[in-house]
DNA sequence: CGTATATGCAATGAAATGGTTGCACCTGGC
DNA sequence: GCCAGGTGCAACCATTTCATTGCATATACG
C-alpha cells in the first residue's frame, strides 16, 4: 500500500534526479501539465533538447517519468509514486525530531 | 508553520546531499544517536575521516547537520527541519497525481 | 517520392564530485 | 614543556556530470 522503501542505488538515483533543477523544473512542467516530447519540453529552455533528452532520461532511471512513443515522438509522462517514496524515505529517516515531521508522519 | 519554501539553488544543495549513499547513512546516523565528532564518524566506515569531513561539510551546506565546536573536537548534530522542506517540495509538486501523496498532503 | 520534423547516437569538453595523502595547527593532560 | 589526539588545509587524482555539436535515422504527409 505505502510506497515501498527503496534500496540505496535507488535512492541515489532518486534523490540524484530532484538535485538538478533543470529535472526539478521538468518534472513540475509534466505533472503540472501533462505528457510531452523532449523537443517541445525543451522549446522554452535555455538548454539544447538533446540536454533535456538526457535530463529526461535522468528522470526515467529515477522512476519518475516514463517514455511514450506514439508514432514519430516520444512522449513523457510523470509518474509520482516515486515522489512518495522519497517523502517515505524522508518521513523514516526524520524520526520525531521535527515538530513538521512529527506531525506529517502522524498523517 | 510549515517549512517555508526554499530557493532553486537550496533545493540543488538539498537533494544534492541526500542523492549520496554516505551522507545519508551520516545524517541518519546524527539523526538515531545524537552528535558525534568526524572522527568518530569515520571510524566504522570503509572511508578517510577527511572523506566524512567533507561529506559533513555538504551536508552542513543543506542545512542538515550544525557544526558546534567543544574544546578540542567537533560535534555534528543534525537539524531536520530541512527535511520538512524537502518534503514539502515534493509533495507540492506531485500534487493530487497520487493517492499516496494526496493522502499525505491531505494530513 | 521527397522533404520537413522528431528522435537517436557518438565524440568532445569543461566543471563538479568523491576520494586520497601529507602536513600544519590547536588544545587538553601528564 | 611536551606529547598525543582531533582538526584544518591543500594538492592531487579518477570519475561522473552537464552541456555542446554534428550527423544519422525514421516517420508523417503533400
Amino acid at each position: 500500500m505505502s510506497a515501498e522503501p527503496l534500496g540505496v542505488d535507488a535512492l541515489d538515483t532518486l534523490f540524484g534526479a530532484l538535485a538538478d533543477p533543470t529535472r526539478r523544473l521538468l518534472l513540475q512542467r509534466l505533472l503540472a501539465k501533462g505528457p510531452a516530447t523532449a523537443t517541445a519540453l525543451a522549446e522554452p529552455l535555455p538548454v539544447s533538447r538533446q540536454a533535456v533528452v538526457k535530463h529526461l532520461q535522468g528522470l526515467a532511471a529515477a522512476g519518475l517519468v516514463v517514455a511514450e512513443r506514439d508514432g514519430r515522438e516520444v512522449r513523457f509522462r510523470a509518474t509520482p509514486e516515486r515522489l512518495a517514496s522519497a517523502v517515505g524515505w524522508l518521513l523514516d529517516a526524520g524520526g520525531s525530531w521535527d515538530r513538521r515531521i512529527d506531525r506529517l508522519r502522524r498523517r
